[in-house]
DNA sequence: CATGGGATTGACT
DNA sequence: GTCAATCCCATGC
């Protein structure tokens, strides 16, 4: 139960993209002295069409059919940074899309970096939770094993943390998977709540 | 080389 | 609830 769940090991990434997703859930998401628990995750496969590695081994896709472990990160609508983790063995292409974090430490200077709401917007969504890390577009390629971003095994308090699925958000192929993982008992999930997690929190 | 479509957010009606 | 901002890149001519 250590060594294979250990998101500091590449072969924890080497593995099926959802059981990735689910394990990824509770860990903590570092870059500099800016720390974060992971609360929400969506999988994607080349195999269904919502993955930007369905269309194949591009300039743009090449980093999600490469090592497992590596961090993808793309630009969408313009303006925002979007952070995954490259998942399956190399030549699949796969990663799960980190959603929504839940603020440790450094919680000042996401403030500074995100000039705006209070603690639960600083990481409530996946453009916000780039802008509050400050992970930006070449950050892509990067090691999450080796850094600069960087994650972290569960902390004891979230060794059994539970979840709930859904469908995934903002997206409009493949829209009926339950590919969307969210920690529950946390308020920093991204809005929409998936129906579950309402009923979950009571 | 031109075009079109987003794995979103924040401001506004 | 609506809507614009804005950039990367896949696709097609």
């Amino acid at each position: 139960m250590s060594g294979a769940l250990d998101p500091r090991e590449r072969s924890f990434y080497a593995r099926s993209v959802h059981d990735v997703a689910r394990d990824l859930v509770g860990c903590v998401l570092r870059h500099g002295e800016t720390t974060a628990r992971i609360v929400e995750v969506e999988s994607y496969h080349q195999e269904e069409p919502a993955c930007h590695a369905h269309v194949g081994l591009t300039p743009r896709t090449s980093v999600l059919f490469g090592e497992p472990g590596t961090a993808y990160v793309y630009r969408s609508y313009g303006i925002h940074a979007l952070l995954n983790a490259v998942c399956e063995p190399e030549g699949v292409g796969a990663a799960v899309l980190i959603r929504a974090l839940e603020p440790l430490d450094g919680v000042e200077e996401m403030h500074e970096r995100r000039r705006v709401g209070g603690f639960v917007d600083l990481c409530n969504g996946p453009g916000k939770l780039t802008q509050a890390l400050d992970v930006e577009l070449h950050h892509n390629g990067g090691s999450l094993l080796e850094g600069p971003v960087v994650v972290e095994p569960r902390p004891p308090a979230w060794r059994d943390v539970r979840w709930v699925t859904g469908t995934r958000i903002g997206i409009t192929k493949a829209a009926d998977l339950e590919w969307r993982f969210c920690a529950i008992g946390s308020r920093c999930v991204s809005r929409p709540w998936p129906p579950a997690l309402r009923e979950a929190a009571g």
